[in-house]
DNA sequence: CCTATAATTCGCCAACTATCGAAGTATAGT
DNA sequence: ACTATACTTCGATAGTTGGCGAATTATAGG
C-alpha cells in the first residue's frame, strides 16, 4: 500500500508527471530537465529524487551528468501499471507535446551543446 | 492536465484508496464508509467530495443517505483508466482484503440495522 | 412540532510539500 | 592546482493537506 500511495503521489505533480512523458522519448539529463521544467536546480533535484525513490525512474551517472530514464525492464508490475497509466491518460494533452517539441533539440546530443538551445524557442 | 493531477492527489490517499477498492464491490453509503475508515464524520465527508470533484464516483441521495460508487459508464476514459489502474495495483493489499471483509456484514443492508454490526469485528 | 440520525460546512491546527538560495561535493578540462 | 560545470544537501518559507470538533442543514419518524 505505501508504494502505491508513494506512486501516486509522485504522479501527481505537475512538473514530476511533465518529466515521466518527456522520459518517454528517451533518456535525459539533469541539466535538461532543469532548463525544461524552468526550475531551481535544487528544485529538479529534488523532483528526481522522489520520482526515483517512486520507483519511476532509473538513473545512471556518466561523468558530471546525471541521467535518467523510465524504469521498464525489471520493475515491479505495479511500477509499471503506474508508467502506462501516466504515458496513456496524458499522452496527446497540450502541455506535454509542447514539451516533447521544446525538447527535441537537446534530444542525444551532449550536454555541453545544448546550453543555448532552449533560449531560440 | 489539472484533471489528471486532481485524479492522481486523489487516489494518493490511504483513506482514499481504501474506499476506492471498497466501492468495488458495490455502493455505500457516508455513515458505512465512516465506520470503515473509523474517522470523523466531517472528515469522511471531505474525503468523498474529493472523490467526486476528481471524478471517480458518483453520488445519489436517497431519504438522509448519501450512496456513493464508482464513476463507470459514462465517466471520460481518463477517469476510467484512474480506475482501472488502482483496482488492478491493489487487488489483493492485505489492508483492502481486510477492509473487504470487515464491511460484508453491512452490504446492500438497510443503514438502520448495521450499526451494531461493525463493534462485533 | 420535536427529536434523532445523516451529512455538510467552517475554523482551527499539525504535518507535509514545493520552492528557493546558499553552501557543499564531484568531475572534467586547463 | 585552479576553474567551471553539474549536481546534491540543507534551512527557511509559503502554501497545501488531513484531521478534528462545533455549528448547521436535511430528512424521517414519533
Amino acid at each position: 500500500m505505501e508504494r502505491f500511495l508513494a506512486l501516486a503521489r509522485a504522479i501527481g505533480d505537475e512538473s514530476r508527471a511533465r518529466v515521466l512523458l518527456a522520459l518517454r522519448e528517451g533518456e535525459l539529463c539533469l541539466c535538461q530537465v532543469i532548463e525544461l521544467l524552468a526550475l531551481s536546480p535544487s528544485t529538479v533535484s529534488r523532483h528526481m529524487e522522489i520520482l526515483h525513490q517512486a520507483g519511476l525512474v532509473e538513473r545512471r551517472k556518466q561523468g558530471r551528468w546525471r541521467y535518467f530514464r523510465l524504469a521498464s525492464r525489471g520493475a515491479s508490475p505495479m511500477t509499471r501499471l503506474a508508467i502506462q497509466w501516466v504515458l496513456k491518460s496524458l499522452q496527446g494533452e497540450e502541455a506535454i507535446t509542447a514539451d516533447v517539441r521544446r525538447i527535441q533539440c537537446v534530444r542525444g546530443k551532449d550536454p555541453r551543446e545544448f546550453s543555448s538551445c532552449y533560449k531560440a524557442s
